[in-house]
DNA sequence: AAAATAATTTAGGCTTACCTAAATTATAAC
DNA sequence: GTTATAATTTAGGTAAGCCTAAATTATTTT
């Protein structure tokens, strides 16, 4: 079992793996977790020892393939407890992610896989990422964006880009939520402003705003 | 903030406090804890700096009102979270422990609260303990069994004193489920079994089965 | 390519929360 | 009320996870 900042730095690790090919550095995640470079070399070289990740002194970390999987299993507990605290306890999406962040590390598979059943297997948190499967599997998609969308195509709403609570608000005035069908029906050349069709209503959005949610197609 | 350690010791103290009208003794917290008598002197010091508890040297620890306070609220947590697993996750009783045992120390009072919310304020948990409020305050009323009822009176089923995993059948089959209201029809001379009302059925328990149902009053 | 700068590691400390063994105090037995 | 026993505390040590400052290695500049 590992502790809880073993979690947080292969988390780190492989959170800072997606724009970077080669190892992430020492100073790297010592900036994501609010702690020193030094710190941060002592955990690697334990986690390299544990076989959760590569590394090689002075060239930084890559996780091996038992720490990635190890990783996305945190990380699919943190995306379901988004889903979870936005779906059933009325969180906003900007108030989520401090709690999400202890809930990551409890240690229960059965508690993980009825928390997904309950929630009826969503496949993205509210932020729009993908929830990886209880393996650690996770199908890396590129986030589409509703104005990624060609008119007459159909998306379905799965997160938000930037959540302030002036555009959650924005969202929960037009009835926006979570995990309705979007149908971009036409888009105005002046402004690029898009039409678009509700499950009941029709109504139009800046094309700010269209980039601001995320969907997969439908 | 108090550190898991610490939440553990208060909750002991609070815990071993109910059997004992004096200071609860070192040993037995370490005990209760599984540590030794050394590693819970040292917690006793920093809890009575702390002002959450009082600590006379050789004579044990005994909570303040606001050690007490603080031991309750975590016990709520752990409460609620008991609720949570076995009504909306299907846990069974007898596996929400070491789970809540976890949960019980995430540090959100909105997460607590909405979570009660959710539950729809319960007054107790699966084993019949009562959820002491947000602020910390509870009603302690002795726990009371289907068999201290006399004839013609209802209690709401809230919990079970024995939680082995053939008596949870038992209960199922009978379709006994927490919550539901029970009323005592009519007792056997011969052996004291009781002849129930539940919701939609009769149907006749032993006496050793009603003593292991707890129950509130209606 | 040497020098300057930046990144990283090492060395050595600190705190928390444990531990064992020895010393002290309380309690029980006689 | 001593004495034996049990409970508790103190002293001193360990591991994890953090830190600062100094030393080392990489990288960039010139």
């Amino acid at each position: 079992m590992l502790s809880l900042s073993e979690e947080n730095h292969l988390k780190s690790i492989f959170h800072l793996s997606i724009n970077s090919e080669d190892g992430v550095s020492t100073n790297s995640i010592a900036k994501n977790l609010n702690t020193k470079a030094s710190s941060v070399t002592e955990m690697l070289k334990k986690l390299n020892e544990k076989l959760l990740i590569v590394y090689i002194k002075y060239h930084g970390a890559q996780l091996t393939e038992l720490g990635r999987k190890t990783a996305l299993k945190i990380i699919r507990k943190h995306r379901l407890w988004e889903v979870f605290l936005v779906e059933k306890l009325d969180f906003k999406w900007d108030e989520v992610h401090e709690v999400a962040e202890q809930l990551e590390h409890i240690q229960s598979e059965k508690l993980t896989n009825e928390l997904d059943k309950f929630l009826n297997f969503p496949t993205h948190d509210p932020h729009g990422d993908p929830i990886p499967n209880p393996a650690g599997f996770i199908k890396i998609t590129p986030k589409l964006k509703l104005s990624d969308l060609g008119i007459g195509e159909t998306g379905k709403f799965i997160g938000v880009k930037d959540s302030s609570s002036a555009f959650l608000k924005y969202l929960d005035k037009r009835k926006i939520s979570l995990g309705c069908n979007i149908k971009v029906l036409h888009q105005e050349e002046f402004d690029q402003s898009l039409h678009i069709g509700l499950d009941e209503t029709n109504l139009t959005i800046s094309i700010k705003s269209a980039s601001n949610l995320y969907i997969t197609k439908i």
